[in-house]
DNA sequence: CAGTATCCTCAATGATACTG
DNA sequence: CAGTATCATTGAGGATACTG
């Protein structure tokens, strides 16, 4: 499948994808990275390798399912690397690759920014609420 | 309705929620702005004011609905400002207020880095697949 | 133009149970 | 421990039509 792009900016860096023209599979690896899962697993790694059961742990109310789908994925764009020990019972840590550190730093911004302002924000939404006239 | 924190950094800025935790209302803040055709309004915003219309065209493949939608909830958290001018036909801007161009910045970052990551992303997915053995 | 209202569908998610 | 398999649910999201 070939990548989109409608318009190339003057200056560099070259943009490889669009976000913007719906069939540009950077469609699909920004739904991944911002997926409600995975953007918190992402972070998560970004700290130090941690297990299957720690993650599962550490993340409030996800359940095995979504947990094991959503590192499948990411670790099907490279973001994270997989590391099983045949030891028993099994032992398998996850991990960052080089380009997962670099969007997890991304998306680290965007989820520290919005735990620094959620109180602002939960006050305009109930500042909406109450001037519905 | 609570800010739930289970756990406090040692040094400043001071985190007003938490992500981890399963009913904190910073889950809901960070699924907005991450959302689907959300992420990609507030980045369209960053760069200027638009109308409706313009978004719709803008932004491949979103519905109606789904558009109004997203606006909608942008600015119930006080991310995105509705102006109506009373004309015949109707006239309608969003713009970012301040404070959605603050996460708008952080949005844009990442939508950036996949936009320029996208092909190498896509290499691994393949190599992924030849590999399955 | 800028939406809302309705209907409809399927895919994302959760709960539960089972396994190497 | 680290998952997979299966089933059930529901609500996110699209298509279409209508309106101030």
């Amino acid at each position: 499948m070939p990548v989109v792009i409608s318009s190339q900016p003057k200056s560099l860096p070259i943009r490889e994808g669009n976000v913007y023209a719906a069939n540009c599979p950077s469609r699909s690896v920004l739904d991944h990275v911002t997926s409600r899962w995975g953007s918190l697993v992402l972070v998560l790694l970004l700290a130090r390798t941690l297990r299957f059961g720690e993650l599962a742990r550490e993340i409030g109310g996800v359940s095995q399912k979504m947990l094991a789908q959503s590192l499948q994925v990411l670790e099907s764009d490279g973001f994270i690397l997989r590391t099983v020990y045949p030891t028993k019972p099994p032992k398998v840590e996850y991990s960052l690759t080089p380009l997962g550190r670099e969007v997890a730093q991304h998306v680290q911004a965007l989820t520290g920014w919005v735990e620094q302002n959620v109180t602002t924000i939960l006050e305009h939404r109930e500042n909406m609420q109450k001037s519905q006239d």
